[in-house]
DNA sequence: CCATTAAATTCAA
DNA sequence: TTGAATTTAATGG
């Protein structure tokens, strides 16, 4: 399976070049180990494949096949509770895999990912990774680490949704957004709906915007539609310190 | 949870 | 670029 589109027309806006030796993403574990794995045919083997804002490209259930890489754009992952209640796991942004629980044993993902805005993906299929992986240490040991970063932080993040008030969980994903992602002319650098930030924190639509309003009136927070500003990240920041050591990114 | 109104975003002319 | 249509936010029951 090899296609690959060398130039891939954004919206108008610049053009992304596919190919691994002129990417400029240097978060991209392929990219970092670009020198060990140039005898390596993985780097031809890939797919780069754009997507749309809103588009679905891994579905729970199906078949695990490869793995993603995100080149351009932010990608929710979540998955689908009993009652069809969403829980987002997390928020990945340029740089970062997706997919890769389903990479070893498991047959089947299980979770979902969405593109928040117009992205461009890059897919290695299984085998293609498992040469590489067992034909280079550096390579593979970075994906270890990568895996174990994974697992700290799904720990951490059991943790706080079994033991904070909804309110700490909110504040929490408002820090956790504004320190992925960063503040863009005072306001944070991703435009998430209220039902986003619910899923994410674990708790409904309707709490947030409530949570939020206090906020608001408390001067803690600033808000235009989905434009939310932090005015005061020490404040937010003592308020859940209790629980809170900040490992996770 | 649902209904209502206000506000913001999208879309196409 | 505008405003009409659609979606999302906010509040109160």
């Amino acid at each position: 399976m090899v296609s690959k589109p060398l130039h891939i027309k954004f919206k108008n806006q610049s053009t992304f070049n596919s190919s691994c030796g002129l990417c400029l993403n240097n978060a991209c574990l392929i990219k970092r180990n670009l020198k060990a794995l140039e005898r390596s045919e993985i780097v031809n083997l890939k797919s780069t494949l754009p997507c749309k804002k809103g588009q679905q490209f891994i579905i729970e259930g199906a078949p695990v096949n490869g793995l993603f890489f995100i080149l351009k754009g932010t990608v929710k992952v979540f998955r689908t509770g009993i009652n069809g209640r969403e829980q987002i796991v997390r928020f990945a942004k340029e740089g970062e895999i997706i997919g890769h629980r389903g990479f070893g044993t498991e047959e089947y993902y299980s979770i979902g990912a969405i593109a928040l805005q117009d992205a461009v993906l890059c897919y290695f299929s299984k085998e293609n990774l498992q040469d590489t992986l067992l034909e280079n240490p550096k390579f593979a040991y970075d994906m270890m680490l990568f895996y174990a970063n994974e697992l700290n932080r799904s720990e951490n993040k059991v943790k706080s949704i079994s033991q904070m008030t909804v309110r700490e969980r909110v504040i929490d994903t408002l820090l956790y957004i504004h320190r992925k992602f960063g503040d863009l002319r005072g306001f944070l650098n991703l435009p998430l709906s209220r039902k986003e930030y619910a899923d994410y924190a674990g708790t409904t639509e309707e709490q947030v915007i409530r949570i939020f309003s206090s906020l608001k009136k408390e001067g803690l927070i600033k808000a235009r539609g989905k434009k939310i500003a932090i005015t005061d990240v020490q404040l937010l920041k003592k308020e859940i310190s209790e629980h809170h050591y900040f490992l996770d990114t």
